[in-house]
DNA sequence: CGGTATCCCTTGCGATACTG
DNA sequence: CAGTATCGCAAGGGATACCG
């Protein structure tokens, strides 16, 4: 599968790199932070170690990513991307917010991984909201994330955050309809979709400024 | 392969049915325009008449195509981009333009084909460029497309226009070189890389007009 | 032209176990 | 923790033939 197609295109070369299956959620992990082997193969349910392996190969092959040693001997193994990888991380953002537009409810087996939580706000964040420096700590479900912003800059990151955010929230799978808008911040406040810690308006100003937007069909017509 | 990822995530939604293969460059080919079962078999070289069915069913089914009606009985039957597969157009741009970036020569069996090349151009194309309505008619080999572009508007087109094209440029793989602004457009001319007809200057304009950076390592290191 | 229908066969995924 | 090794199986891809 790892095959080329054989054209001298440039969507043709990102496709049989990227095309592979896991590739995309793994680039996606090592977008927001770099990881361990362990960090990745958890935050990828179901990946067989083996097929980490390979993907990660692959990738380094095509200068995606790269090894990095972080610590003494051998223990501190990294993978983290390199700067021709970190382009990619607009490019899936917008492609993120693309699939997103049709995801409007969990699927009962669906998963939240923190990297993916992290990966959505840094793809719904809004340059022109926040006029001053504001770090959140976001938790939806399991998953849990953080975001330091202030206008055009903006960096987030899986798992708890090593400061105290000046908004904590609580979330469930209703946040989706919050990030898209179709639910208020007072709304999911009164309704228990959310609780949040910090100013009054917070939540308000968090939806504006993550905003993952929903073009729905509810459903997607389903003609089997 | 089409197996989900079990993940609330667009990314992965995404990646579920974007992934497949020959995918990707099958909504590349009806991003360029809507096209018959024959020409997208034609445009792809080396896809199986049953897989190209199979891909064409999964994107119905994910509301990114659609079969149309264009003439009489069923013999006028073409797909088309529904308005959400539209909205990957630039999202699949981006993406071309991030694997261009370490293609610079042609593999030996790389294939140029005309969806692919029109892709390339709308994907470089720069809006600030063109100061009044301009026309192309751009061969790359055995490749034909067109472009009818000013400020921020451009329309491009696999294979030869229905018009007279302000001007033709009758290109090698060198073009590669063109876009990327390694070779300037006198020397492209002065060495037969490409052939132009049309008025003075109107290669150098074409190639900033249509721009597709090159990020040289000119081969990834091989590390295996 | 616009597909269906087979068929084989590779590949690479997923599972599990195990090593430095 | 960071992988390697093995293995069986199923899916799906590619080729080819054929039908409406």
């Amino acid at each position: 599968m790892s095959k080329d197609y054989g054209q001298f295109c440039g969507l043709a070369k990102a496709a049989s790199v990227l095309g592979e299956r896991w590739a995309l959620l793994l680039v996606r992990d090592l977008s927001i932070s770099p990881r361990r082997f362990k960090e990745l193969h958890d935050g990828l349910p179901g990946i067989p170690t083996s097929v980490l392996t390979t993907r990660l190969r692959e990738l380094e092959t095509a200068g995606i990513a790269q090894r990095q040693i972080a610590g003494p001997t051998q223990a501190g193994v990294v993978y983290g991307l390199t700067a021709y990888g970190k382009q990619l991380g607009p490019v899936l953002d917008a492609l993120g917010r693309w699939g997103a537009q049709r995801m409007s409810t969990p699927e009962p087996d669906d998963v939240i991984t923190s990297a993916s939580l992290a990966a959505a706000l840094r793809s719904g964040y809004q340059p022109d909201v926040l006029t001053s420096l504001t770090t959140y700590e976001l938790h939806a479900g399991p998953a849990i994330a953080w975001a330091r912003a202030h206008g055009g800059q903006i960096e987030v990151g899986a798992g708890a955050p090593d400061f105290t955010a000046d908004v904590t929230i609580l979330a469930g799978p209703q946040l989706r309809l919050l990030l898209a808008g179709h639910m208020s911040a007072s709304e999911a406040i009164a309704s228990g979709a959310a609780e949040v810690t910090g100013p009054d308006g917070a939540l308000a100003t968090f939806s504006r400024a993550f905003h993952v937007p929903l073009d729905d069909f509810e459903t997607v017509t389903d003609t089997s």
